[in-house]
DNA sequence: AATGCGGGGAT
DNA sequence: ATCCCAGCATT
């Protein structure tokens, strides 16, 4: 056995150990494991906290228990499951591969990290996650936990979004993958990023790689992994038209496929250079006069600021405009099951109590 | 190789 | 107020 494999097999080992004892067991995805469970679950959790998936995890699974369900649920549906979730893409993503799972794989997963990487909204990382919780395959992963934790084994400079460093990164994981017990090993060394080696106050004196651990070696173990360059946020605004109906219904536009809030229903937009009354009437083919602005408020995403001004308006002939792919008339008091964007939602809650 | 894509928890 | 989270797809 050579050196590596000696130092390899001492870490999965510290970490195998170190899971026995103090590692999670009892999240919601860890029951009743399967590919399908593990795969909604890990793409829910892509650049989202634990505490904030389990809720939309738990909703999800009772809407959608398996992939057959899934694949002949309706676009709609899936995003309304996912709405307040963010980077909607994955909602879409998820659909388009449950179908490709039923049609294309007879509604079995497939078994490799290769086929999985071929569906939609899997790339590398997820893949190696599902061949190895669900499969029990030995696969590396490289999500944040994992990418802190061997930033700091081996003291990695650089920021992990460098290509050179996420290279660097990902042979130190393959490198250090066991070949046996890949499922405990994968969901290990997420803990161990998760309740051990955190961001701003790692546990170094409970943590059972300490004693090889480069970066504690010189207490330096919150340099690693080094932080995304800050770049100054633009600043966008944009005024959210919000048209009441005699029924007090509110008229709801959907948003294209791609871009920001993509095939989410909204409020109709009028940006900020255009004038209100016209741009109003020209966009919904309404008759509309009497506008109320509401306070202004900021909504930050994390490439840009957006200030969004409400403007509540009422229409009466309103029979120009029917529901159909584009348009909506939505019932804040018996609400439909479509996706909505945090900021649409906190607005028609507004409205709801302003009626 | 860099950028677009959300929303909220942690600090 | 700032950082960044069980990343992926596109450019």
């Amino acid at each position: 056995m050579s050196q590596s494999e000696n130092e390899s097999e001492a870490f999965s080992q510290q970490v195998l150990e170190w899971f026995d004892e103090h590692g999670r067991k009892d999240l919601p995805w860890q029951q009743s494991i399967n590919p399908y469970r593990v795969w909604i679950s890990e793409v829910m959790l892509q650049q989202t906290q634990v505490a904030t998936v389990i809720p939309y995890f738990e909703n999800f699974m009772a809407r959608f228990p398996t992939v057959a369900d899934l694949a002949l649920a309706e676009t709609d549906d899936v995003l309304h499951l996912w709405s307040g979730l963010g980077y909607y893409s994955r909602a879409r993503n998820l659909h388009k591969a449950a179908k490709m799972v039923m049609e294309t794989f007879a509604g079995e997963f497939p078994r490799s990290v290769d086929a999985l990487t071929q569906l939609p909204g899997i790339g590398l990382s997820t893949a190696g996650a599902i061949a190895s919780i669900s499969m029990g395959i030995r696969a590396p992963i490289l999500d944040g936990n994992v990418k802190r934790v061997l930033a700091r084994y081996r003291a990695i400079a650089g920021w992990p979004g460098q290509s050179k460093v996420a290279k660097q990164l990902w042979s130190i994981a393959e490198e250090l993958t066991p070949d046996h017990r890949n499922a405990d090993y994968t969901q290990a060394m997420m803990d161990l990023g998760a309740m051990i080696c955190t961001r701003a106050q790692p546990s170094c004196l409970i943590c059972p790689l300490q004693q090889d651990c480069l970066a504690h070696s010189t207490r330096e173990e919150t340099r690693y992994p080094e932080p995304k360059p800050k770049k100054e946020k633009p600043e966008r605004s944009v005024r959210m038209l919000m048209v009441i109906n005699e029924f007090g219904e509110v008229l709801l536009e959907k948003r294209p496929p791609t871009g920001i809030w993509g095939g989410l229903w909204g409020f109709p937009e009028i940006q900020s250079n255009e004038e209100l009354s016209e741009a109003a009437q020209n966009k919904t083919g309404l008759d509309l006069d009497e506008f109320e602005e509401w306070q202004a408020f900021r909504h930050t995403f994390s490439h840009y600021h957006l200030d969004i001004t409400p403007i509540k308006t009422f229409a009466a002939q309103t029979s120009s405009v029917a529901d159909g792919d584009r348009w909506h008339w939505f019932q804040p008091d018996q609400p439909s099951e479509l996706g909505l964007a945090a900021p649409v939602s906190k607005l028609l809650t507004k409205i709801r109590r302003s009626l």
